[in-house]
DNA sequence: CTTTGATCATGT
DNA sequence: ACATGATCAAAG
């Protein structure tokens, strides 16, 4: 099959939302030609990259979202048998410098979970990619509540950077987000605001969501 | 080299 | 069990 075309639409994004659940990854793969690994070690972001082709999303582009003429990002969830989320949902790039003037309306977390899409998958982790089952996606955006939590972790957290005390972030801060290494490995370097002002190397940085945070999003829409 | 897609893997 | 810190490939 050929690659399929950016949805023109949001009722046009869901009707292929709704095509795809119950069908495996490796059902998915094949009818495409995607190719499948045995396993994720190695390709990490195959789900995402996968869903992505199939459902018409830019593929690896930057500041926009997955689709940018409606204006949404797309978030696979993994999800256990139990239905709860198993990982964290990487959100974005925390910023590290030139911090002046950035506000939580103008941050890069506030546009990204402006309008998601999240598709579930049953994504055990004795369960083989391949036989990863699609669930039912769905839109959301933040509520008011939601918004005003991820709005205080990333002002906390954004002004512990602002001040230079990089280094005494870690996972442990945030009520539904926090802050962790983002990188190919724990050599990586960049720089940061240190502790007397100036510039230092430190670990890049990415914003995630708790998973309590992404099961409730779960909670609040297959039971509402 | 950096960002995006994430999950792996170990310590608690 | 679960969360934090570490890690990997593709794409621009």
């Amino acid at each position: 099959m050929l690659k399929p075309a950016p949805p023109t639409s949001i009722s046009e994004l869901l009707q292929r939302v709704e095509t795809i659940a119950g069908l495996t990854l490796g059902e998915l793969a094949a009818q495409y030609h995607f190719k499948s690994p045995d396993d994720l070690l190695r390709e990490k972001g195959w789900p995402g990259q996968l869903l992505e082709y199939v459902l018409g999303a830019s593929a690896g582009s930057k500041p926009v979202p997955d689709f940018e003429h409606i204006g949404i990002e797309l978030k696979t969830l993994p999800l256990s048998y139990t239905g709860k989320p198993l990982e964290t949902t990487y959100v974005s790039v925390v910023p590290l410098t030139n911090l002046t003037g950035l506000t939580w309306q103008s941050s890069s977390v506030k546009k990204k979970l402006n309008h998601v899409l999240w598709l579930p998958i049953l994504a055990e982790r004795d369960i083989p990619p391949i036989n990863r089952t699609i669930g039912t996606g769905f839109l959301w955006q933040p509520d008011s509540l939601q918004e005003a939590q991820l709005r205080r972790d990333w002002e906390e957290q954004i002004e512990l950077i602002a001040v230079g005390r990089v280094n005494e972030i870690s996972g442990h801060l945030g009520e539904v987000m926090q802050i962790r290494p983002k990188a190919a490995n724990s050599k990586v370097l960049t720089d940061a605001i240190g502790p007397e002002g100036g510039l230092i190397k430190t670990l890049p940085r990415g914003f995630y969501l708790k998973t309590q945070f992404t099961q409730n999003i779960l909670k609040n829409h297959f039971s509402c």
